[in-house]
RNA sequence: GCGGGCGUAGCGUAGUGGUUAACGCGUCUGGUUGUGGCCCAGAAGAUCGCGGGUUCGAACCCCGCCGCUCGCC
């Protein structure tokens, strides 16, 4: 199996932006990147001819559910996931360890693996690193994770550190189970700098293939959300794809883009999608807001999903009001192609060296509507007689 | 025509003498970050059919009227 990564621009420091080109047996992926979460095979409510038509190089789906059903076998007897979901391009596959510390029930975890209940029927698992990779090896994944040991955001030191130790110890053992699949590294350490400072270098000494930042996005402030990806990139070689998990928003692309990240990926496009939450360069629009009943424009007039390019954010409000299947999926196609037309974007800009503009802008006017709302809800409440941003006792 | 039942927010209902009339749906507005389409949070909205009476106090008790509904001529 190739694996390689080329960066194609930006400067050497590891905190900046780049661009670049992993090679795989399947096909390059450009980066930025931003990749569509299909959990169960499936981007949800899209086809994969769908998903690749909003430009997208790489899906991403999760060992933890494809194992406990349909099964990692099953699918491995019916030539692999690509096969069985239909999608030639590459896939990177997530080892199931965030899901099983966010799903699972009676969780028990040694230094063998975790035990663990399934979130489906209650019948009980045994994941061991090992199992994750064999798991990831039957789906024939092009990028693969290994098993990491999650901590709730607000651990203390020594718990992270004891974590990100065990996740260590379970790489090597992960690597040496499936050499030949090409497995990132998880860098964890909760909002500790210097865990993750150490976790990246220790992590940098076993020379990964590639690096995922994790256990980020799960309730800790935005600043030391970005305090610790600056830890993590900095400490990182630069010739190697940083992988940003589970994040994120567009402001958030950005902002991580910023600060040297590769890869992304994240349920907001396709969870937003399916409840009318719709991105724009303006910020988020709620389909279903009563402003849209007849509004014949589209969503974004320089957006070229399916919807922008044919249909009026009237309909599209009609669709969700009658909860309509097809508002779904094409919320969620236009939300997909979003974030893929910003990393698209992002990287025309690094690449004319013009990046820190391009975010200026990005920022000022996709927080223009927020400061809008903001400002009229405070209106509100000065006009009932309440004071300015506070709720009712 | 006679007899019964019912009229409470846009809809469906709860409340049968005691603070500011409650709930579901709907409406309006936020939220959702290594996915269950859910869910969570907040807001607006009611002269309790109309008129009169009893009472310190009436959505609630009494009388009349109006409307809907069921049954019997």
């Amino acid at each position: 199996m190739t694996f390689a990564f080329r960066r194609t621009a930006g400067s050497a420091d590891p905190v900046s932006p780049r661009t670049g080109v992993i090679s795989t047996d399947r096909g390059d992926i450009v980066t930025p990147a931003f990749m569509p979460v299909g959990t169960l095979a499936t981007v949800k409510t899209v086809s994969t001819r769908e998903v690749r038509e909003t430009g997208a190089d790489v899906l991403l789906v999760n060992a933890y559910h494809l194992y406990l059903r349909p099964g990692h076998e099953l699918i491995g007897r019916l030539g692999g996931v690509h096969r069985f979901m239909d999608w030639s391009g590459p896939i990177l596959s997530d080892s199931g360890g965030f899901q099983v510390f966010s799903l699972a029930g009676l969780r028990k975890i040694t230094e063998d693996g975790v035990r663990f209940r399934s979130h489906i029927d209650g019948s009980e698992h045994f994941y061991t690193p090992e199992l994750a990779m064999a798991v990831q090896a039957a789906l024939g994944v092009d990028i693969a994770m290994p098993l990491d040991h999650v901590i709730p955001g607000e651990s203390t030191h020594e718990a992270a550190k004891d974590a990100l130790e065990r996740t260590l110890r379970w790489y090597e053992r992960c690597r040496a189970a499936e050499p030949g699949l090409a497995t990132f590294a998880i860098i964890q350490g909760g909002i500790h700098p210097d865990l993750r400072a150490m976790h990246a270098r220790e992590a940098t000494a076993l020379d990964a293939p590639g690096y995922s930042i994790g256990g980020l996005s799960v309730g800790e402030s935005k600043d030391s959300m970005w305090a610790m990806t600056e830890t993590v990139t900095r400490a990182l070689p630069v010739e190697k794809p940083r992988y940003l998990m589970g994040v994120g928003s567009p402001e958030d692309l950005v902002n991580a883009v910023g600060r040297g990240i590769d890869m992304f990926d994240c349920v907001l496009p396709t969870r937003l999608g399916r409840n009318g939450t719709l991105f724009t360069d303006h910020g988020r629009a709620n389909i279903r807001n009563a402003r849209f009943r007849e509004d014949p424009n589209p969503i974004d007039s320089s957006c070229d999903c399916p919807a922008c390019s044919r249909l009026s954010m009237a309909y599209l409000h009609h669709l969700f009001r009658n909860d309509e299947i097809l508002g779904y999926r094409l919320a969620s196609l236009h939300n997909i192609r979003y974030l893929v037309r910003l990393t698209e974007r992002m990287r025309g800009a690094i690449q004319e060296d013009r990046f820190d503009d391009f975010a200026d802008e990005f920022r000022g006017a996709y927080n223009a509507v927020d400061e809008k709302v903001r400002h009229e809800q405070k209106e509100k409440w000065v006009a009932r007689g309440r004071p300015a941003g506070t709720r009712k006792a």
